[in-house]
DNA sequence: AGCACGCCGACT
DNA sequence: GTCGGCGTGCTC
């Protein structure tokens, strides 16, 4: 027999292959493609091509696992036709993990004994303690350590030999436990019961989009894991998205809290191993619960029941994967195919979720009250040009710019006094954002993109945010070659920390930061010990939003409140209200109330007004007006045309002829090409040009017939990115 | 995507 | 005379 195998490649049609016996739609088979060996799946019976039958080669063998569902295909083909990307790459998605066909019988593992090295007589070691570090959570293979830990073989021997780590013969199938529904129940409040009792009301009744809507420590995610619960008794999987699944360890906790065992996890950092065991986990109906990073939507659940997005809102479900999609959009499609509820849960829900709620399209639940007797924190504004920062004198007896205003460094003084712990927050990692030479201007700036080198004192290094292109802090400036020339420019948390620890000598600091200067231990060090109170003042990054619950945190300051809504970014002022309202609502989790300062230039402006009164409503509303009068989605639609290739000359053309071609209706309008803003990005360079249509127009659609009339050189590449997230 | 084929200019 | 850039076409 013939069937149409699609390969994860960039095809949108299925190669032909002859297969003995019988198939099934779905079902993965090992095949040579040229000269490679690839994993495809059948996608379609019959012959497709018109190809001899002797050029049409056998399948070299199945894949012993059970077929994708037509649900998953469906989703698939849906994907790929949506974000205008290649069937086979989205395929790639799902087949991400190539070894998981490698079908290696056993394996031997090692693991801790929990025989410590000092018990073992064994001296303590960087190296070591890497392998400690590593195999904390997870057992490996020698080989596995050896590259995650970045140590010999003769360290993992020596180790073995001490019996500090025992071998482990693991058979491929890997146990997740069985989470039990009704492992600890939590006593929920009458309004917590009502939201719960809603979502569970969903669960196993076909498709739905339920809004779970509550304000930061309202306690969402007791109430949707009542959801789960059900879903879970119901024998069903159920998979939960969050943004950042890195840094949720308390979240791991309560999980585990409530249903006895840990959740399968899904995220970029994963290892070979536990990538392989979760996958056939997963395709096996043996996970039952995966938490994960937004590419966790496309596993091969066996019997879905429930999808949960924690923290919907959060833009980093939409960013550039093998293809590009808007994860949070992508699951709604994906509950729909499977017939199955979504609940979006988040204290900040974005206008286009809004905007679905007020059409009736999504149900939504409200939770009003926050947790015993913590209160909604104070909100205050302060004028940096009214209250100017005083410079501080440093180490070398000279006076240092500063970036904390008087009130600011008032308030963090008196809450020191009364021994309450307060946080700093500026979204800007590093010590400084730009090195400038103050003799000739030269700004330090990155060879592969366009954007100046961070400072980081804690690695002596400058660093690009972009591409990672790291390098030491040059002696003398490179242009002029003057010494002492180079200063630093603007301010980074490690310099803030600076500030904070001239000021108030006495104080205990953090810094917390999503760098990747700090590991993934240290930052839950810092955690620990701020929920320990062994921090007074807590400096930090983005993280610092994310879900903790620091009960004695009673001051907040938003250093530089105005960052990000001065941007080209429609979509700014909404991130960063909520963003802010985040940071804001770490404040007074407890039983004391808390106060947070906003510093801004510009005092007048309603994103902040709206955060000041705490009125979401006005905010909104806002947001609505702007929208509905730039035809912005929801009222409108929005995709973004991405040139790029290495030689400048070459895609500038392209985008200038696509410009030249470009639709303009009364329903469409195109802008551009413009350079993207940023113009290189690793070595590439980079144009944009923007489409936006009305509601009603298929703009995938209008985009295929535009690429159509220009063509390219190959070497030129032009990507779709629909609904993109930043633009101009 | 990866790879081979084949066409042109620049070098020992 | 060959090396090697890169545009074109193919992979069942």
């Amino acid at each position: 027999m013939i069937v149409g195998v699609l390969l994860p490649l960039p095809f949108n049609d299925v190669f032909d292959y002859q297969v003995e016996g019988d198939v099934v739609l779905g079902e993965m088979v090992r095949v040579s493609f040229g000269r490679e060996v690839l994993v495809g799946v059948v996608w379609k019976l019959g012959k497709n091509s018109d190809l001899p039958l002797a050029k049409i080669k056998p399948i070299i063998s199945k894949i012993d696992m059970p077929p994708l569902s037509a649900e998953l295909m469906k989703f698939v083909a849906f994907v790929a036709s949506y974000n205008m990307a290649y069937l086979g790459l989205v395929l790639k998605m799902v087949l991400s993990v190539k070894a998981v066909f490698d079908d290696e019988k056993t394996t031997t593992l090692y693991k801790l004994s929990g025989k410590t090295l000092a018990e073992a007589k064994l001296k303590n070691s960087d190296a070591r303690w890497r392998v400690m570090d590593l195999l904390r959570h997870y057992p490996y293979t020698r080989a596995e350590i050896a590259k995650g830990a970045g140590v010999g073989q003769a360290v993992i021997k020596t180790m073995i030999d001490a019996g500090v780590l025992v071998p482990e013969v693991v058979a491929l199938k890997r146990d997740f436990g069985t989470p039990n529904p009704d492992f600890s129940k939590v006593n929920l409040t009458s309004e917590q019961q009502d939201a719960a009792d809603l979502l569970c009301s969903k669960v196993g009744q076909g498709f739905s989009v339920t809004l779970l809507d509550g304000v930061t420590g309202s306690g969402k995610t007791e109430v949707y894991f009542e959801a789960v619960a059900d879903a879970l008794a119901q024998g069903k999987q159920v998979l939960i998205m969050v943004p950042e699944i890195s840094l949720t360890t308390q979240w791991l906790g309560r999980f585990e809290k409530r249903f006895g065992v840990k959740p399968a996890c899904w995220h970029s950092a994963l290892g070979t191993r536990e990538r392989i065991d979760t996958w056939k986990g997963i395709i096996e109906n043996r996970a039952k619960v995966v938490v994960g990073a937004r590419s966790s939507l496309f596993l091969p659940y066996a019997d879905l029941g429930l999808i949960v997005i924690d923290e919907s809102h959060d833009a980093s479900f939409k960013q550039e994967d093998v293809v590009n999609y808007q994860g949070r959009d992508m699951a709604v499609v994906r509950a729909k195919m499977e017939q199955i509820p979504l609940i979006l849960s988040t204290a900040t829900p974005d206008l286009e979720t809004i905007c679905n709620v007020e059409s009736g399209k999504y149900d939504s639940v409200k939770l009003n009250s926050r947790f015993a007797e913590a209160v909604l924190p104070t909100v205050k504004i302060i004028d940096l040009k009214k209250d100017k920062p005083q410079k501080f004198p440093n180490d070398k007896g000279q006076m240092s710019v500063a970036w904390l205003s008087p009130s600011l460094v008032k308030a963090l003084a008196d809450n020191l006094e009364i021994g309450g712990q307060s946080m700093l927050f500026l979204n800007r990692r590093g010590y400084a954002p730009l090195t400038i030479c103050r003799d000739c201007g030269h700004r330090i700036q990155c060879p592969n993109c366009t954007s100046w080198l961070t400072e980081h004192r804690k690695t002596k290094s400058l660093i690009c945010h972009h591409c990672g292109y790291t390098t030491s802090i040059p002696p003398r400036c490179p242009s002029c070659g003057a010494e002492e020339g180079l200063t630093a420019c603007g301010p980074g948390v490690e310099r803030i920390a600076e500030e904070v620890s001239k000021r108030f000598p006495m104080a205990r600091i953090g810094i917390l930061s999503s760098d990747i200067t700090s590991t993934l231990s240290e930052v839950s060090e810092v955690i620990r010990k701020m929920e320990n109170h062994e921090i007074d003042i807590l400096i930090g990054t983005q993280i610092l939003a994310k879900g903790h619950n620091f009960p004695s945190l009673t001051v907040v300051g938003i250093v530089d409140a105005d960052l990000g809504l001065m941007g080209s970014d429609l979509r700014a002022s909404e991130r960063t209200y909520q963003l802010l309202s985040q940071v804001s609502g770490r404040a007074g989790r407890g039983a004391k109330k808390g106060v947070v300062y906003l510093q801004t230039l510009y005092p007048e402006n309603a994103v902040l007004k709206a955060l000041l009164d705490n009125n979401r409503a006005s905010f909104i509303e806002l947001e609505k007006q702007s929208r509905r009068l730039l035809k912005l989605p929801p009222f409108g639609k929005l995709a973004a045309l991405i040139v790029s290739g290495d030689n400048q000359d070459m895609v500038e053309k392209t985008a200038v002829s696509l410009g030249k071609c470009a639709p303009n209706t009364d329903m469409i309008t195109t802008l551009g090409p413009a350079p993207a803003p940023i113009f290189m990005l690793r070595g590439k360079y980079r144009f944009r040009l923007l489409l936006k249509t009305a509601r009603t127009i298929n703009i995938q659609e209008v985009i295929r017939t535009w690429l159509s009339r220009v063509s390219h050189s190959p070497r030129v590449r032009v990507e779709v990115d629909i609904d993109p997230y930043s633009f101009m």
